[in-house]
DNA sequence: ACCTGTCTTGGACAGTCGTCTCAGTCACCT
DNA sequence: AGGTGACTGAGACGACTGTCCAAGACAGGT
């Protein structure tokens, strides 16, 4: 077996403790044995445990990416289109919560660790990328304007998400959880117009 | 010295290393090393680890509490009131943004903890009993009414905290911030009126 | 046949961790 | 004066951590 397929090995196994175990629970020896190897293979395949954790955050963020833009379908208004993508997330995260929470560790832990700070700021600057790109697709499906600069739009649907997920994360209650993404979705949707009504 | 006393110092110790290199730094021995005392002095005072994580959770709570009534004065309306307890967070967050962190970590630790799984809730329970207590309150000084039920214009607020604190954490933008602060500051104000103005 | 580079193995190293034990000290009360 | 109970000190226990090393396995090319 190539050190290639073991890193992607490794990765999957790490993800799996992490996700199980919480993110201080990944030890490379937690890791390696998940898969049944040595100790040593890890350090063959990487330079070091904070090698595998940028790897991880960078593929994490990058399937978060995918699963955003998976979720949205065209639908007749903005708010209808807006509510498919966030009814997307709310599924993601109902179904997978450990996984959201491995995503908060891991930013932390990379907010903490000096060798990897860096790494919890593009990990935003991701998420606000993604957003920005999905606000602009949704408004265009529907025929909307951003009234907004659309980078604070994007800013505030993350902080929103991040939010949501948090709270969600603590007390698990969906209901209430839902009422809150509606006032949300409400407010969002009005900071665009559609794009005949010139109001300016 | 009493072992009350000695409570006391190994919290605020715990609470300064913590603060200072995160809870996962906050082992036993960096906590008495940071006020000059034994490793068995700790275990004297605390049955275990997780018992004073317990009660630094329950403290650091508190304060928040208090810190969030403490910077809210009245104005003359609601919103200008609001403005005011959302400045004096966000202050409070621009002066100890390792803190907040704390909180989240500590309340990340005690989720993957089953030990101190129902501290997590418990923690987000107080939030949102804080809150509502000072929505009412702003509400009552301005003479206005939410039209919405209060419980969830208090999630509603926790939530945008929440997503403001860990967006902000992540990459201190604070400009960006302060706009996203004054928008959703414009959809929690919206959802009261004056209480003369009997809509319904 | 031999060498070379990739991969595998088991173990060692020097730490840190939470917890516990067990002598000792000291102030106080009778 | 003697004892009692709260408190302190040094150290040990076993388990766990990230990293590294040196010896072996095994293919491919010469």
């Amino acid at each position: 077996m190539s050190a290639d397929e073991r890193r992607e090995k490794l990765l999957e196994a790490a993800l799996t403790v992490m996700t199980r175990d919480g993110v201080a629970a990944g030890s490379t020896r937690a890791i390696v044995g998940e898969v049944g190897m040595q100790v040593s293979t890890f350090h063959y395949c990487f330079r070091s445990r904070n090698e595998l954790l940028r790897e991880l955050i960078v593929r994490l963020s990058a399937t978060e990416r995918q699963a955003a833009f998976a979720g949205m379908e065209p639908a007749p208004t903005l708010r209808e289109t807006l509510q498919g993508a966030v009814e997307g997330y709310l599924n993601h995260l109902l179904t997978n919560p450990e996984q959201e929470l491995v995503l908060f560790e891991l930013n932390h832990h990379a907010l903490r660790t000096p060798e990897l700070h860096d790494l919890a700021e593009e990990q935003y600057r991701g998420y606000y990328k993604t957003t920005e790109e999905i606000l602009a697709l949704a408004a265009e499906l529907t025929g909307s304007r951003w009234t907004v600069d659309l980078s604070t739009v994007a800013r505030l649907v993350v902080t929103a998400t991040d939010g949501v997920t948090t709270t969600w994360l603590a007390d698990r209650d969906t209901e209430a959880t839902r009422q809150v993404m509606e006032r949300l979705l409400d407010m969002v949707a009005d900071l665009a117009e559609p794009i005949d009504a010139k109001s300016s």
